[in-house]
DNA sequence: CGCATATTCAACCAAACGGTTGACGATCCG
DNA sequence: CGGATCGTCAACCGTTTGGTTGAATATGCG
């Protein structure tokens, strides 16, 4: 009946692999917010955004709690701190690398769907 | 013609979210290795291989090199530490969290297409 | 040359993905 | 109560993915 569980790692990158999700998990980052409200700065459906955070709680890296009417969603980072060590596993490169990661922000930001004007 | 270039992180973790990619990448990190001896582990196709090995060059993620008839495969650390960047984005968790890694391994290793027996 | 080895190509398939629309169940509020 | 808001569900659609086979293309070797 139930498919075999994929691994946990399998779920965690591929949510991680679409751009609206990185983009939805960055907004998180800044604060909870309300289903509605993560979708608005999208250009598609409420539902579809509704299918990427359905995507990203069942990977683990958020937890929905619904108060009200209001379903907020909330950043959980236990999960990609699991992606994040197994990629330090083909270590040998720098723990943190501060001066990459500025680097890294300014062309992130640059074309995000979430946060272009 | 061609269609938009995705973000250099959707290819990057798109290519992660696949067990046997994966376990390819961990035997990669021990050494080089040809496409025939790459495949061998696994319970699937040269050609099915031949595929994942692609998906990980255009990821960026190994290097492949045709000496006389055989293609050897190199683990290319710099997209995944791209990556690792990005994730450590989602910081205030720990840089290295070694214990984390060594619980890791335990389960990753545990039931690896690769490794196992 | 002629055969074996190494790898990819091409066509095909089922399943998963990312999106849409429209109806629906809850919940708040006047 | 009744209307508006919040969010999901269900069906559908086109594309991508992960795999298969079988033929094709190099390349090495006796």
């Amino acid at each position: 009946m139930t498919p075999p569980a994929p691994h946990p790692l399998d779920t965690v990158f591929a949510a991680l692999a679409d751009p609206t999700r990185r983009a939805i998990l960055t907004m998180l980052l800044e604060d909870d917010m309300a289903v509605t409200d993560v979708a608005h700065p999208f250009a598609m459906s409420l539902a579809a955004i509704s299918k990427h955070l359905a995507v990203l709680a069942d990977a683990g890296l958020i937890t929905q709690e619904k108060r009200g009417r209001v379903k907020w969603c909330k950043l959980e980072p236990d999960a990609l701190r699991a992606a994040s060590v197994w990629m330090q596993g083909f270590g040998q490169f720098d723990p943190v690398d501060l001066d990459a990661f500025e680097r890294f922000l300014e062309t992130e930001l640059g074309d995000d769907p979430a946060t272009a004007p």
